[in-house]
RNA sequence: GCGCCCGUAGCUCAGUUGGAUAGAGCAACGGCCUUCUAAGCCGUGGGUCACAGGUUCAAAUCCUGUCGGGCGCGCCA
């Protein structure tokens, strides 16, 4: 990931025009931005006004040049002129000497550019130079709360909170990667009811002389006592709601037990989340209990600005804004009539913490999507009540839920709730009997690393790589089988480009070569390893990982096609070119591994 | 009843926010290893983009309606 320093001879001394300002600029943005850039100059320049878009995308074919820009068309039916002639003009003027070497008009007013390959030679090269690859820093860094994963400590982590810890957490390094200010927050639920009748039971097995993390190891276990316990034994459950009155009024010994509880279940997220390879460490902890002093004067807040009402007893909101067609508002209830609060009040009080003291420019919520009324109830509110600025986004990212193979909720074989410990293990049980099947002669520690890498890759990826907000199926083989758009396959396409290395007795982090891109698989896969950072600003943007996912895979695809028809270390490979493609090959490992990283997928040195 | 999301190849999924002949991977079939890892590559077949209208140079994508599926909708979180 990271590039060492070494001695660099300026690639621009090699070059024919290195005055040539255009030439310059052009290796310092990313090739999209930059050929946007110059149409729009070249639109302006046939009197097209400015917010017209040139509408640069890539070309999805290969006889469509490398990139098009089709905002000639839209521009022409406004201007009332004919699209091909308007687009032939934009063309004219259009200054792209040194970077493209072919720019032609086709059907209706398609602008198509082809990139020259000694142009792409030098940006790659340029691109290599930095660890950062070519993805530039945002000119003003925003300070971004992410709100993801917030397991409920009552109970041992499972399949329901994988998916917004793994996608939350990719997106907490896209953005910190392109230089944002990124604080997690692991919005945890640490108060409520039940919480007296877990420290009830904590209590009768400390009394008994039992451990607290004794007690603890089986979380799950431990909850279904204390349920029982509850339900069966009316002291108990006294007892039980007792705890919870002494908790909420600060009762010094109920406290202290239900800190110990806290503590011992926080150990097992911060296991669950070192094996998941995520980010979230005890510093990203912050639950819902630390809004507990603000609860009151959030709803003391909103009733001194008339936001809320009181309504059968409780303090409502009437939210018009979302009101259905016959104009009925919605309805949010932020206290009910016993005086109690809810979680539309502790995300009030969260939004106005992040908003005031976080200085937050963004919160970004990775939340399931069955949440989204409630998303859009608590933002409204938020906003009408001045707790966050204007200019503040507030953003909730919903994903769908994770099926089984019928298509169903992910159960276990008993139908009961999949504990995400259990889910890992099995990964990495499985990831081992199949590469053991694959490559018998990894030594056992070797093994033991590459089975634990590829089968948490394979479950982080298979999720990762579907569009969020749709529900995905759950399938072991699939994401296993080490063929097609898998996480496997990405690693398998870093190790071979690893294995080059090995096999050529060469260092890839030091080494360097002069690119010199001939064949068309060699400029392909030199354009795509350039879009990288094309595709970090968009998830950055959009926070949707499979986006990178997709893209990764095309990368990788790329560079199998390349490696079978471009020999790098075979005899007859002249020098020039066998240099060239090993740093070609160099530039896909670094792109693969840094964006494999972005995941939060780890690569291995052989597999 | 109201609201949100979804419907693309047999299966699992993409589709750059309105662009060119809708793409991958599985599965099926046919090729490629004494040659850098065959966990791979190359090729073939497979589609009324749920349906019907509308908007325009251009619609899987936007608007309306219908059908089908999922999920929500005041005192849990």
């Amino acid at each position: 990931m990271h590039l060492p320093p070494r001695p660099l001879q300026s690639r621009f001394a090699n070059l024919s025009s290195p005055c040539d300002t255009n030439f310059k600029t052009s290796l310092l943005m990313n090739i999209r931005t930059f050929l946007a850039d110059r149409v729009r100059s070249a639109m302006s320049d046939v009197g097209i006004p400015n917010d017209y878009s040139p509408h640069l995308a890539a070309s999805k074919k290969a006889g469509f040049g490398d990139y098009q820009a089709n905002g000639a068309m839209a521009a022409a039916k406004a201007m009332k002129t004919n699209p091909r002639e308007l687009a032939q003009s934009i063309a004219n003027s259009l200054d792209l000497s040194g970077v493209a070497s072919k720019v032609e008009i086709a059907g209706p007013g398609f602008i198509n550019i082809h990139l020259d390959k000694q142009w792409l030679s030098n940006k790659l090269a340029t691109s290599c130079e930095s660890p950062q690859l070519d993805v530039s820093q945002k000119p003003q860094q925003q300070t971004v709360v992410i709100d993801y994963s917030s397991p409920n400590l009552a109970k041992e982590m499972h399949v329901g909170h994988l998916r917004s810890t793994i996608i939350g957490d990719a997106v907490a390094r896209v953005l910190e990667f392109t230089g944002d200010k990124v604080i997690r927050q692991n919005h945890v639920g640490d108060w409520g009811t039940q919480f007296g009748m877990l420290i009830a039971e904590l209590e009768t097995q400390l009394t008994h002389g039992e451990q607290a993390e004794l007690a603890l190891k089986d979380l799950e276990g431990f909850y279904q006592k204390a349920k029982a316990h509850f339900d069966e034994d009316a002291a108990f459950a006294n007892r039980a709601r007792d705890y919870v009155v002494k908790l909420q009024s600060g009762d010094a010994n109920v406290l202290k037990l239900w800190q110990q509880f806290k503590n011992v279940s926080l150990l097992h997220s911060e296991e669950i989340y070192k094996k998941l390879n995520v980010t979230l460490t005890a510093e990203s902890v912050y639950g819902e209990s630390a809004y507990n002093d603000d609860l009151a004067p959030v709803v003391a807040d909103l009733r001194e600005k008339s936001l809320v009402v009181e309504d059968e007893g409780a303090q409502v909101a009437f939210l018009q804004e979302l009101a259905d067609k016959n104009g009925e508002p919605s309805p949010v209830i932020v206290q009910k009539k016993d005086g109690g609060f809810l979680y539309a009040t502790t995300d009030l009080a969260a939004l106005r913490y992040r908003a005031n003291s976080l200085n937050a420019d963004r919160v970004l919520y990775f939340i399931d999507a069955r949440q989204s009324l409630h998303m859009q109830q608590v933002f409204t509110l938020a906003r009408k009540a001045e707790f966050v600025s204007e200019w503040m986004s507030l953003e909730h990212h919903p994903f769908g839920t994770m099926m089984g193979a019928d298509g169903k909720p992910f159960k276990t074989r008993s139908g009961g709730t999949v504990k995400l410990a259990d889910l890992l293990e099995e990964a990495v049980e499985r990831a081992a009997v199949v590469v053991s099947q694959k490559n018998p002669d990894l030594t056992a520690e070797e093994m033991t690393e590459v089975a634990r890498k590829v089968g948490i890759g394979a479950v982080k990826y298979a999720d990762l790589s579907k569009t969020r907000t749709n529900d995905y199926i759950f399938n072991w083989d699939t994401m296993l089988s080490f063929e097609g758009n898998t996480g496997p396959y990405l690693q398998y396409a870093y190790t071979r480009i690893k294995s080059i290395f090995r096999k050529a007795n060469l260092e890839m982090d030091s080494f360097n070569a002069e690119l010199l891109i001939k064949m068309d698989q060699e400029k392909a896969l030199a354009l795509k390893t350039l879009q990288f950072s094309e595709v970090i600003e968009q998830v950055a943007e959009e926070a949707f990982p499979h986006i990178l996912c997709t893209y990764l895979y095309d990368l990788a695809s790329l560079f199998m096609t390349f490696y079978e028809a471009c020999p790098i270390l075979k005899p007859d490979v002249e020098p020039d070119t066998r240099e060239s493609r090993l740093m070609l090959s160099k530039a896909t490992a670094l792109t693969l591994q840094t964006g494999l990283d972005l995941l939060g997928i780890e690569v291995m040195e052989r597999m």
